[in-house]
DNA sequence: CCCGCTTTCAAACAAATGTTTTAATCGTGC
DNA sequence: GCACGATTAAAACATTTGTTTGAAAGCGGG
Protein backbone atom coordinates (compact mmCIF):
# COMPACT_ATOMS: atom_id res chain seq x y z
CA UNK A 1 0.00 0.00 0.00
CA UNK A 2 1.01 3.94 -0.70
CA UNK A 3 1.84 5.60 2.05
CA UNK A 4 0.75 9.47 2.10
CA UNK A 5 3.96 10.90 2.07
CA UNK A 6 4.97 8.77 -0.81
CA UNK A 7 1.52 9.69 -2.54
CA UNK A 8 2.19 13.36 -2.11
CA UNK A 9 6.03 13.09 -3.56
CA UNK A 10 5.16 11.21 -6.49
CA UNK A 11 1.89 13.15 -7.46
CA UNK A 12 4.03 16.33 -6.65
CA UNK A 13 6.94 15.51 -8.91
CA UNK A 14 4.38 15.12 -11.53
CA UNK A 15 2.28 18.15 -11.62
CA UNK A 16 5.82 20.21 -10.69
CA UNK A 17 6.47 18.77 -14.13
CA UNK A 18 3.17 20.03 -15.54
CA UNK A 19 2.64 23.44 -14.49
CA UNK A 20 5.92 24.25 -13.06
CA UNK A 21 7.19 24.32 -9.28
CA UNK A 22 5.56 27.61 -7.96
CA UNK A 23 2.41 27.70 -9.88
CA UNK A 24 1.24 24.42 -8.40
CA UNK A 25 -0.90 24.85 -5.88
CA UNK A 26 -1.08 22.28 -2.56
CA UNK A 27 -4.88 21.58 -3.39
CA UNK A 28 -3.82 20.25 -6.51
CA UNK A 29 -1.28 18.41 -5.05
CA UNK A 30 -3.30 16.75 -2.37
CA UNK A 31 -6.39 16.59 -4.90
CA UNK A 32 -4.20 14.39 -7.16
CA UNK A 33 -2.63 11.91 -4.34
CA UNK A 34 -6.42 11.53 -2.56
CA UNK A 35 -5.04 12.98 0.49
CA UNK A 36 -6.27 15.18 2.66
CA UNK A 37 -4.95 19.40 2.35
CA UNK A 38 -3.28 19.36 5.47
CA UNK A 39 -0.81 16.61 4.54
CA UNK A 40 1.77 18.10 3.13
CA UNK A 41 2.13 20.49 6.38
CA UNK A 42 1.85 17.40 8.06
CA UNK A 43 4.48 15.33 6.57
CA UNK A 44 6.64 18.13 5.34
CA UNK A 45 6.39 20.83 7.27
CA UNK A 46 6.02 23.19 4.49
CA UNK A 47 5.58 23.49 0.77
CA UNK A 48 9.08 24.38 0.84
CA UNK A 49 10.54 21.66 2.32
CA UNK A 50 8.21 19.38 0.01
CA UNK A 51 10.35 21.14 -2.94
CA UNK A 52 13.46 20.14 -0.80
CA UNK A 53 12.31 17.05 -0.52
CA UNK A 54 11.95 16.15 -4.07
CA UNK A 55 14.82 17.99 -5.89
CA UNK A 56 17.12 16.51 -3.27
CA UNK A 57 16.27 12.86 -3.31
CA UNK A 58 17.26 12.94 -7.05
CA UNK A 59 19.67 15.72 -7.06
CA UNK A 60 21.79 13.44 -4.65
CA UNK A 61 21.62 10.21 -6.39
CA UNK A 62 22.41 11.65 -9.68
CA UNK A 63 25.70 13.47 -8.85
CA UNK A 64 26.76 11.24 -6.38
CA UNK A 65 26.49 8.38 -9.76
CA UNK A 66 28.50 11.49 -11.73
CA UNK A 67 31.23 11.83 -9.50
CA UNK A 68 31.54 7.86 -9.18
CA UNK A 69 31.58 7.97 -13.18
CA UNK A 70 34.17 10.44 -13.30
CA UNK A 71 35.94 8.92 -10.18
CA UNK A 72 36.14 5.86 -12.52
CA UNK A 73 37.40 7.83 -15.69
CA UNK A 74 40.04 9.19 -13.90
CA UNK A 75 41.36 6.10 -12.48
CA UNK A 76 41.31 4.72 -15.89
CA UNK A 77 42.83 7.22 -17.21
CA UNK A 78 46.10 7.22 -14.30
CA UNK A 79 47.00 11.05 -14.40
CA UNK A 80 46.68 11.15 -18.19
CA UNK A 81 44.03 13.48 -19.29
CA UNK A 82 40.51 12.04 -19.77
CA UNK A 83 39.27 12.39 -22.90
CA UNK A 84 36.74 15.56 -23.19
CA UNK A 85 34.03 13.07 -24.71
CA UNK A 86 34.08 10.63 -22.13
CA UNK A 87 33.46 13.70 -19.54
CA UNK A 88 30.66 15.15 -21.42
CA UNK A 89 29.33 11.36 -21.03
CA UNK A 90 30.12 10.95 -17.92
CA UNK A 91 28.42 14.05 -17.03
CA UNK A 92 25.33 14.61 -19.54
CA UNK A 93 24.86 10.56 -20.17
CA UNK A 94 24.99 9.96 -16.52
CA UNK A 95 21.46 11.93 -16.16
CA UNK A 96 19.55 10.56 -18.68
CA UNK A 97 20.49 7.11 -18.23
CA UNK A 98 19.33 7.71 -14.55
CA UNK A 99 16.42 9.04 -16.10
CA UNK A 100 15.78 6.08 -18.31
CA UNK A 101 16.13 3.38 -15.93
CA UNK A 102 13.52 3.53 -13.40
CA UNK A 103 10.58 4.32 -15.91
CA UNK A 104 8.78 5.53 -12.62
CA UNK A 105 9.43 8.63 -12.65
CA UNK A 106 12.38 9.23 -13.93
CA UNK A 107 11.70 11.06 -17.21
CA UNK A 108 9.21 13.23 -15.79
CA UNK A 109 12.39 14.67 -13.18
CA UNK A 110 14.39 14.94 -15.96
CA UNK A 111 11.84 17.60 -17.42
CA UNK A 112 11.23 19.11 -14.12
CA UNK A 113 14.88 19.27 -13.71
CA UNK A 114 15.28 20.62 -17.08
CA UNK A 115 12.62 23.64 -16.33
CA UNK A 116 14.23 24.07 -12.79
CA UNK A 117 17.30 25.40 -14.24
CA UNK A 118 15.84 28.52 -14.89
CA UNK A 119 13.33 28.49 -12.41
CA UNK A 120 12.99 32.21 -10.72
CA UNK A 121 12.62 31.69 -7.37
CA UNK A 122 14.81 32.35 -5.16
CA UNK A 123 15.74 29.56 -2.81
CA UNK A 124 15.55 26.81 -5.14
CA UNK A 125 18.48 28.49 -7.21
CA UNK A 126 20.26 28.76 -3.83
CA UNK A 127 19.60 25.45 -3.00
CA UNK A 128 20.21 23.83 -6.65
CA UNK A 129 23.43 25.72 -6.40
CA UNK A 130 25.10 24.08 -3.16
CA UNK A 131 23.61 20.76 -4.58
CA UNK A 132 25.31 21.05 -7.46
CA UNK A 133 28.52 22.66 -6.25
CA UNK A 134 30.98 19.81 -5.80
CA UNK A 135 30.06 18.06 -8.98
CA UNK A 136 30.55 21.16 -11.38
CA UNK A 137 33.47 22.15 -9.71
CA UNK A 138 35.06 18.59 -10.08
CA UNK A 139 33.93 18.43 -13.75
CA UNK A 140 34.97 21.90 -14.77
CA UNK A 141 38.61 20.82 -13.30
CA UNK A 142 38.28 17.91 -15.93
CA UNK A 143 37.32 19.81 -18.50
CA UNK A 144 40.22 22.26 -18.02
CA UNK A 145 42.69 19.31 -17.36
CA UNK A 146 41.42 17.74 -20.53
CA UNK A 147 41.73 20.48 -23.41
CA UNK A 148 44.77 22.04 -21.92
CA UNK A 149 45.30 24.27 -25.32
CA UNK A 150 41.82 25.54 -24.52
CA UNK A 151 41.37 29.16 -22.28
CA UNK A 152 39.81 28.12 -19.03
CA UNK A 153 37.23 30.82 -19.31
CA UNK A 154 36.37 29.47 -22.86
CA UNK A 155 35.48 26.06 -21.32
CA UNK A 156 33.71 27.43 -18.91
CA UNK A 157 31.47 29.05 -21.15
CA UNK A 158 31.39 26.24 -23.61
CA UNK A 159 29.87 23.92 -20.18
CA UNK A 160 27.30 26.99 -20.17
CA UNK A 161 26.47 26.32 -23.15
CA UNK A 162 26.24 22.80 -23.17
CA UNK A 163 23.89 22.28 -19.76
CA UNK A 164 21.92 25.23 -21.70
CA UNK A 165 21.47 22.39 -24.83
CA UNK A 166 20.80 19.79 -22.36
CA UNK A 167 18.53 21.33 -19.99
CA UNK A 168 16.57 22.39 -23.27
CA UNK A 169 16.39 19.23 -25.21
CA UNK A 170 15.55 17.25 -21.50
CA UNK A 171 12.69 20.18 -20.80
CA UNK A 172 11.76 19.60 -24.13
CA UNK A 173 8.00 18.74 -25.11
CA UNK A 174 7.00 22.38 -25.06
CA UNK A 175 9.58 23.96 -26.69
CA UNK A 176 10.07 21.52 -28.98
CA UNK A 177 6.75 21.26 -30.49
CA UNK A 178 7.01 25.17 -30.59
CA UNK A 179 10.37 23.99 -33.27
CA UNK A 180 9.16 21.64 -34.86
CA UNK A 181 5.24 21.01 -35.75
CA UNK A 182 5.73 17.33 -37.18
CA UNK A 183 7.23 16.77 -33.59
CA UNK A 184 9.98 14.06 -32.88
CA UNK A 185 8.54 11.27 -34.13
CA UNK A 186 10.14 8.01 -35.77
CA UNK A 187 12.18 8.39 -38.68
CA UNK A 188 10.64 9.06 -41.62
CA UNK A 189 12.42 6.85 -43.89
CA UNK A 190 11.88 3.22 -41.64
CA UNK A 191 8.02 3.49 -40.92
CA UNK A 192 8.43 -0.12 -39.66
CA UNK A 193 9.13 -1.44 -35.93
CA UNK A 194 7.68 1.04 -34.06
CA UNK A 195 8.88 0.24 -29.77
CA UNK A 196 5.90 -1.17 -27.79
CA UNK A 197 4.46 2.19 -25.84
CA UNK A 198 4.36 1.96 -22.28
CA UNK A 199 0.86 3.79 -21.68
CA UNK A 200 3.16 6.16 -19.09
CA UNK A 201 3.04 9.78 -19.92
CA UNK A 202 5.98 11.12 -21.60
CA UNK A 203 5.84 9.10 -25.18
CA UNK A 204 8.63 12.20 -26.42
CA UNK A 205 11.28 11.34 -23.62
CA UNK A 206 10.80 7.83 -24.18
CA UNK A 207 13.12 8.01 -26.65
CA UNK A 208 16.16 8.55 -24.50
CA UNK A 209 18.43 6.16 -26.36
CA UNK A 210 17.28 8.21 -29.65
CA UNK A 211 18.33 11.40 -28.03
CA UNK A 212 21.54 10.40 -26.33
CA UNK A 213 23.50 9.83 -29.39
CA UNK A 214 22.21 13.05 -30.50
CA UNK A 215 22.78 15.75 -27.95
CA UNK A 216 26.43 14.08 -27.35
CA UNK A 217 27.28 14.56 -31.00
CA UNK A 218 26.13 17.69 -30.75
CA UNK A 219 28.09 18.48 -27.31
CA UNK A 220 31.15 16.71 -28.43
CA UNK A 221 30.75 18.85 -31.97
CA UNK A 222 30.30 22.68 -29.65
CA UNK A 223 33.00 21.82 -27.32
CA UNK A 224 35.36 20.69 -29.70
CA UNK A 225 34.88 23.42 -31.93
CA UNK A 226 37.71 26.16 -33.27
CA UNK A 227 38.17 29.14 -30.90
CA UNK A 228 36.66 32.32 -31.25
CA UNK A 229 39.87 34.12 -32.85
CA UNK A 230 40.03 36.85 -30.22
CA UNK A 231 40.78 34.36 -27.89
CA UNK A 232 43.55 32.21 -30.02
CA UNK A 233 45.07 35.02 -31.15
CA UNK A 234 45.03 37.06 -27.48
CA UNK A 235 47.28 33.47 -26.03
CA UNK A 236 49.10 33.09 -29.13
CA UNK A 237 50.53 36.58 -29.74
CA UNK A 238 49.90 38.21 -26.94
CA UNK A 239 48.16 41.18 -28.63
CA UNK A 240 44.49 41.82 -27.31
CA UNK A 241 44.29 44.95 -29.34
CA UNK A 242 40.86 45.07 -30.92
CA UNK A 243 40.72 41.48 -32.14
CA UNK A 244 37.49 40.59 -30.56
CA UNK A 245 36.02 43.67 -32.09
CA UNK A 246 37.56 42.64 -35.54
CA UNK A 247 36.86 39.02 -35.39
CA UNK A 248 33.34 39.51 -33.92
CA UNK A 249 32.41 41.37 -37.03
CA UNK A 250 33.98 38.56 -39.42
CA UNK A 251 31.84 36.22 -37.69
CA UNK A 252 28.77 38.22 -37.40
CA UNK A 253 28.22 39.03 -41.19
CA UNK A 254 31.04 37.17 -43.21
CA UNK A 255 32.42 40.62 -44.75
CA UNK A 256 32.43 43.85 -42.60
CA UNK B 1 8.08 63.18 -19.81
CA UNK B 2 7.02 59.71 -19.36
CA UNK B 3 3.62 58.87 -19.71
CA UNK B 4 1.99 56.10 -17.50
CA UNK B 5 1.96 53.23 -19.84
CA UNK B 6 5.60 53.37 -20.71
CA UNK B 7 6.68 53.37 -17.18
CA UNK B 8 4.66 50.31 -16.74
CA UNK B 9 6.20 49.17 -19.53
CA UNK B 10 9.89 49.88 -18.63
CA UNK B 11 9.57 48.64 -14.89
CA UNK B 12 7.51 45.50 -15.69
CA UNK B 13 10.02 44.56 -18.29
CA UNK B 14 12.86 44.79 -15.58
CA UNK B 15 10.86 43.01 -12.95
CA UNK B 16 9.73 40.23 -14.69
CA UNK B 17 13.72 39.83 -16.05
CA UNK B 18 14.34 39.77 -12.09
CA UNK B 19 11.36 37.85 -10.43
CA UNK B 20 10.13 36.15 -13.44
CA UNK B 21 6.72 36.80 -15.05
CA UNK B 22 4.37 34.48 -13.13
CA UNK B 23 5.81 35.55 -9.50
CA UNK B 24 6.41 39.48 -10.40
CA UNK B 25 2.70 41.43 -9.23
CA UNK B 26 1.11 43.86 -10.52
CA UNK B 27 1.72 45.71 -6.71
CA UNK B 28 5.58 45.40 -7.29
CA UNK B 29 5.23 46.92 -11.03
CA UNK B 30 2.93 49.65 -10.43
CA UNK B 31 4.74 50.18 -7.05
CA UNK B 32 8.02 50.25 -8.96
CA UNK B 33 7.18 52.34 -11.64
CA UNK B 34 5.48 55.00 -9.37
CA UNK B 35 1.80 54.54 -10.88
CA UNK B 36 -1.63 53.76 -9.06
CA UNK B 37 -2.54 49.74 -9.16
CA UNK B 38 -5.56 50.32 -10.93
CA UNK B 39 -3.02 52.19 -13.81
CA UNK B 40 -2.16 48.32 -15.32
CA UNK B 41 -5.80 47.32 -15.85
CA UNK B 42 -6.80 50.58 -16.86
CA UNK B 43 -4.40 51.14 -19.60
CA UNK B 44 -3.85 47.62 -20.61
CA UNK B 45 -6.62 45.74 -19.58
CA UNK B 46 -5.35 43.18 -17.17
CA UNK B 47 -1.92 41.29 -16.43
CA UNK B 48 -2.10 39.04 -19.35
CA UNK B 49 -2.03 41.56 -22.27
CA UNK B 50 0.37 43.70 -20.32
CA UNK B 51 2.62 40.79 -20.62
CA UNK B 52 1.33 40.32 -24.66
CA UNK B 53 1.96 43.57 -25.27
CA UNK B 54 5.81 43.77 -23.45
CA UNK B 55 7.01 40.51 -25.34
CA UNK B 56 5.51 41.36 -28.72
CA UNK B 57 7.08 44.45 -28.53
CA UNK B 58 10.33 42.87 -28.45
CA UNK B 59 9.62 39.92 -31.11
CA UNK B 60 7.98 41.24 -33.65
CA UNK B 61 10.69 43.13 -34.36
CA UNK B 62 13.23 40.39 -33.36
CA UNK B 63 11.85 38.51 -35.93
CA UNK B 64 11.18 40.76 -38.41
CA UNK B 65 14.47 41.75 -38.48
CA UNK B 66 15.69 37.81 -38.80
CA UNK B 67 13.47 37.28 -41.68
CA UNK B 68 14.84 40.03 -43.13
CA UNK B 69 18.31 39.20 -42.91
CA UNK B 70 17.43 35.79 -43.99
CA UNK B 71 16.38 36.99 -46.84
CA UNK B 72 19.18 38.77 -47.64
CA UNK B 73 21.24 35.67 -47.07
CA UNK B 74 19.13 34.13 -49.84
CA UNK B 75 19.06 36.96 -52.03
CA UNK B 76 22.83 37.14 -52.35
CA UNK B 77 23.24 32.95 -52.74
CA UNK B 78 21.16 33.28 -55.43
CA UNK B 79 19.53 29.71 -55.17
CA UNK B 80 22.66 28.34 -54.20
CA UNK B 81 22.07 26.74 -50.34
CA UNK B 82 23.75 29.16 -47.97
CA UNK B 83 26.05 28.38 -45.54
CA UNK B 84 25.47 27.17 -42.28
CA UNK B 85 26.95 29.51 -40.16
CA UNK B 86 25.50 32.79 -41.92
CA UNK B 87 21.90 31.17 -41.38
CA UNK B 88 22.64 30.72 -37.41
CA UNK B 89 24.04 34.13 -37.60
CA UNK B 90 21.13 35.78 -38.96
CA UNK B 91 19.34 33.82 -36.57
CA UNK B 92 20.95 34.11 -32.77
CA UNK B 93 23.44 36.64 -33.90
CA UNK B 94 20.28 39.36 -35.18
CA UNK B 95 19.32 38.26 -31.59
CA UNK B 96 22.22 39.51 -29.62
CA UNK B 97 22.56 42.90 -31.75
CA UNK B 98 19.36 44.02 -31.48
CA UNK B 99 19.82 43.29 -27.53
CA UNK B 100 23.22 44.83 -27.61
CA UNK B 101 21.77 47.97 -29.85
CA UNK B 102 19.42 49.89 -27.72
CA UNK B 103 21.07 49.50 -24.10
CA UNK B 104 18.09 50.76 -22.53
CA UNK B 105 16.27 47.65 -21.55
CA UNK B 106 17.73 45.30 -24.36
CA UNK B 107 19.56 43.10 -22.40
CA UNK B 108 17.14 43.14 -19.94
CA UNK B 109 14.78 41.81 -22.34
CA UNK B 110 17.18 39.15 -24.26
CA UNK B 111 17.78 37.63 -20.47
CA UNK B 112 13.87 37.53 -20.04
CA UNK B 113 13.05 36.46 -23.43
CA UNK B 114 15.68 33.36 -22.72
CA UNK B 115 13.97 32.42 -19.14
CA UNK B 116 10.75 32.88 -21.10
CA UNK B 117 11.36 29.90 -22.84
CA UNK B 118 10.97 27.41 -20.36
CA UNK B 119 8.24 29.45 -18.85
CA UNK B 120 5.47 26.81 -17.79
CA UNK B 121 1.95 29.34 -18.33
CA UNK B 122 -0.39 28.27 -20.96
CA UNK B 123 -1.15 31.39 -22.60
CA UNK B 124 2.48 32.52 -22.77
CA UNK B 125 3.57 29.22 -24.56
CA UNK B 126 0.99 29.41 -27.33
CA UNK B 127 1.38 33.33 -27.66
CA UNK B 128 5.46 32.60 -28.29
CA UNK B 129 4.49 29.58 -30.30
CA UNK B 130 2.76 31.66 -32.72
CA UNK B 131 4.97 34.81 -32.17
CA UNK B 132 7.86 32.39 -33.97
CA UNK B 133 5.89 30.21 -35.93
CA UNK B 134 6.74 31.60 -39.32
CA UNK B 135 10.01 32.34 -38.54
CA UNK B 136 11.06 29.20 -36.77
CA UNK B 137 9.41 27.66 -40.48
CA UNK B 138 11.77 29.79 -42.88
CA UNK B 139 15.22 28.90 -40.83
CA UNK B 140 14.58 25.51 -40.61
CA UNK B 141 13.84 25.16 -44.44
CA UNK B 142 16.98 27.12 -44.84
CA UNK B 143 19.27 25.12 -42.74
CA UNK B 144 17.78 21.98 -44.21
CA UNK B 145 18.49 22.86 -47.89
CA UNK B 146 21.86 24.59 -46.57
CA UNK B 147 22.53 21.30 -44.98
CA UNK B 148 21.50 18.95 -47.54
CA UNK B 149 22.69 15.34 -46.60
CA UNK B 150 21.90 15.56 -42.90
CA UNK B 151 18.57 13.96 -42.18
CA UNK B 152 15.98 16.50 -41.83
CA UNK B 153 15.04 15.18 -38.10
CA UNK B 154 18.82 15.22 -37.31
CA UNK B 155 18.89 18.96 -38.14
CA UNK B 156 15.49 19.64 -36.40
CA UNK B 157 17.02 18.34 -32.84
CA UNK B 158 20.30 20.10 -33.55
CA UNK B 159 18.22 23.47 -33.57
CA UNK B 160 16.27 22.59 -30.76
CA UNK B 161 19.60 22.19 -28.93
CA UNK B 162 20.90 25.43 -30.40
CA UNK B 163 18.22 26.97 -29.60
CA UNK B 164 18.75 26.09 -25.66
CA UNK B 165 22.54 26.62 -25.50
CA UNK B 166 21.69 30.31 -26.26
CA UNK B 167 18.38 30.34 -24.26
CA UNK B 168 20.61 29.40 -21.10
CA UNK B 169 23.63 31.75 -22.07
CA UNK B 170 21.39 34.74 -22.05
CA UNK B 171 18.88 33.71 -19.37
CA UNK B 172 22.46 34.11 -18.01
CA UNK B 173 23.41 35.69 -14.79
CA UNK B 174 21.96 32.68 -12.30
CA UNK B 175 22.93 29.28 -13.88
CA UNK B 176 26.37 31.25 -14.54
CA UNK B 177 26.91 32.05 -11.42
CA UNK B 178 25.97 28.46 -10.27
CA UNK B 179 28.73 27.48 -13.10
CA UNK B 180 31.44 29.18 -12.18
CA UNK B 181 31.82 31.11 -8.87
CA UNK B 182 34.67 33.32 -10.22
CA UNK B 183 32.04 34.24 -12.76
CA UNK B 184 32.37 35.68 -16.10
CA UNK B 185 35.22 38.28 -15.66
CA UNK B 186 37.85 40.15 -17.29
CA UNK B 187 40.18 37.31 -18.71
CA UNK B 188 42.48 36.55 -16.03
CA UNK B 189 46.29 36.68 -18.22
CA UNK B 190 45.09 40.17 -19.08
CA UNK B 191 43.82 42.08 -16.40
CA UNK B 192 44.52 45.31 -17.69
CA UNK B 193 42.25 47.73 -19.81
CA UNK B 194 38.68 47.16 -18.69
CA UNK B 195 35.91 48.57 -19.91
CA UNK B 196 34.58 51.67 -18.46
CA UNK B 197 30.84 49.94 -17.41
CA UNK B 198 27.39 51.57 -17.19
CA UNK B 199 25.80 51.75 -14.23
CA UNK B 200 23.26 49.99 -16.09
CA UNK B 201 22.08 46.69 -14.38
CA UNK B 202 23.39 44.12 -16.96
CA UNK B 203 27.33 44.44 -16.19
CA UNK B 204 27.89 40.29 -17.50
CA UNK B 205 25.53 40.42 -20.29
CA UNK B 206 27.00 43.83 -21.66
CA UNK B 207 30.08 42.29 -22.59
CA UNK B 208 27.78 40.92 -25.75
CA UNK B 209 30.31 41.17 -28.27
CA UNK B 210 32.54 38.52 -26.43
CA UNK B 211 29.85 36.41 -25.72
CA UNK B 212 28.54 36.20 -30.15
CA UNK B 213 31.78 34.80 -31.29
CA UNK B 214 31.76 32.35 -28.45
CA UNK B 215 28.25 31.06 -28.81
CA UNK B 216 28.52 31.44 -32.42
CA UNK B 217 31.89 28.91 -32.57
CA UNK B 218 29.97 26.53 -30.14
CA UNK B 219 26.93 26.47 -32.06
CA UNK B 220 28.68 25.99 -35.52
CA UNK B 221 30.86 23.18 -34.02
CA UNK B 222 27.51 21.36 -32.69
CA UNK B 223 25.71 22.07 -35.90
CA UNK B 224 28.19 20.55 -38.27
CA UNK B 225 29.11 17.40 -35.97
CA UNK B 226 29.67 14.06 -36.99
CA UNK B 227 26.32 12.36 -37.40
CA UNK B 228 25.34 9.42 -34.47
CA UNK B 229 26.04 6.96 -36.51
CA UNK B 230 22.45 5.12 -36.10
CA UNK B 231 21.22 7.93 -38.10
CA UNK B 232 24.54 7.98 -40.75
CA UNK B 233 24.44 3.90 -41.11
CA UNK B 234 20.29 3.65 -41.56
CA UNK B 235 20.66 6.54 -44.19
CA UNK B 236 23.71 5.37 -46.09
CA UNK B 237 23.32 1.52 -45.95
CA UNK B 238 19.86 1.63 -45.37
CA UNK B 239 20.11 -1.48 -42.78
CA UNK B 240 18.88 0.10 -39.26
CA UNK B 241 18.86 -3.00 -37.50
CA UNK B 242 20.23 -2.32 -33.81
CA UNK B 243 22.67 0.16 -35.03
CA UNK B 244 20.94 2.89 -32.67
CA UNK B 245 21.38 1.00 -29.60
CA UNK B 246 25.04 -0.53 -30.62
CA UNK B 247 26.26 2.84 -31.09
CA UNK B 248 24.78 4.72 -27.95
CA UNK B 249 26.62 2.50 -25.94
CA UNK B 250 29.96 2.96 -27.60
CA UNK B 251 29.70 6.78 -27.26
CA UNK B 252 28.47 5.87 -23.31
CA UNK B 253 31.12 3.72 -21.82
CA UNK B 254 33.90 3.83 -24.61
CA UNK B 255 33.42 0.35 -24.39
CA UNK B 256 30.66 -2.04 -23.78
C1' DC C 1 -16.20 79.77 -16.26
C1' DC C 2 -17.63 75.28 -17.00
C1' DC C 3 -18.54 71.28 -19.51
C1' DG C 4 -17.03 66.66 -21.19
C1' DC C 5 -13.60 63.44 -21.43
C1' DT C 6 -9.58 61.15 -19.89
C1' DT C 7 -6.79 59.85 -16.34
C1' DT C 8 -5.62 59.10 -11.45
C1' DC C 9 -6.58 57.68 -6.91
C1' DA C 10 -7.93 55.19 -2.60
C1' DA C 11 -10.69 51.68 -1.28
C1' DA C 12 -12.86 47.55 -1.59
C1' DC C 13 -13.83 43.16 -4.05
C1' DA C 14 -13.90 38.09 -4.69
C1' DA C 15 -10.94 34.39 -5.29
C1' DA C 16 -7.02 31.71 -4.18
C1' DT C 17 -2.86 30.76 -1.65
C1' DG C 18 -0.05 28.34 2.28
C1' DT C 19 -0.71 27.45 6.91
C1' DT C 20 -2.93 26.53 11.43
C1' DT C 21 -6.31 24.80 14.35
C1' DT C 22 -9.35 21.60 16.48
C1' DA C 23 -11.68 17.57 16.52
C1' DA C 24 -12.31 12.88 14.76
C1' DT C 25 -10.25 8.50 13.57
C1' DC C 26 -7.04 4.95 13.41
C1' DG C 27 -3.80 1.58 15.15
C1' DT C 28 -1.24 -0.67 19.09
C1' DG C 29 0.44 -2.01 23.40
C1' DC C 30 -0.98 -2.48 28.09
C1' DG D 1 -11.41 -2.69 26.76
C1' DC D 2 -9.05 1.26 26.77
C1' DA D 3 -5.90 4.78 26.77
C1' DC D 4 -2.32 7.05 24.06
C1' DG D 5 0.36 8.65 20.17
C1' DA D 6 0.14 9.16 15.26
C1' DT D 7 -2.50 10.22 11.45
C1' DT D 8 -6.45 12.12 8.98
C1' DA D 9 -10.28 15.26 8.40
C1' DA D 10 -12.87 19.59 7.85
C1' DA D 11 -12.90 24.17 8.74
C1' DA D 12 -11.10 28.45 9.43
C1' DC D 13 -6.97 31.47 9.35
C1' DA D 14 -4.43 35.56 7.65
C1' DT D 15 -2.33 37.12 3.24
C1' DT D 16 -1.96 38.00 -1.20
C1' DT D 17 -3.47 37.99 -5.80
C1' DG D 18 -5.78 40.47 -10.04
C1' DT D 19 -9.60 43.20 -10.76
C1' DT D 20 -13.44 46.56 -10.09
C1' DT D 21 -15.62 50.51 -8.22
C1' DG D 22 -16.82 55.26 -7.64
C1' DA D 23 -15.28 59.51 -6.64
C1' DA D 24 -11.64 63.08 -7.28
C1' DA D 25 -8.43 65.48 -10.21
C1' DG D 26 -6.63 67.06 -14.45
C1' DC D 27 -7.37 69.31 -18.77
C1' DG D 28 -8.66 71.21 -23.29
C1' DG D 29 -12.18 73.76 -25.98
C1' DG D 30 -16.62 76.42 -26.24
Amino acid sequence: MQTTPNLILRHAELLFTQFGVEATTLRQITAAAGVNLAAVNYHFGSKEALIREIFKRRLTQLNQERLAALDRLEKAAASRPVKPAKILDAFFGTLLRIAQKDKQGGPTFLKLLGRTHTEPSEFIRVFLASEYEEVLTRYKEALIKSLPDVPREEILWRFHFMLGATAYAIAGTDSLKLLAHEGPKETQESPSRSKPKDKDQESDLMQIDRLLPRLMNFLVGGLRAPLPEFNTQALRHAQPRQAALRISRSVNQGRG
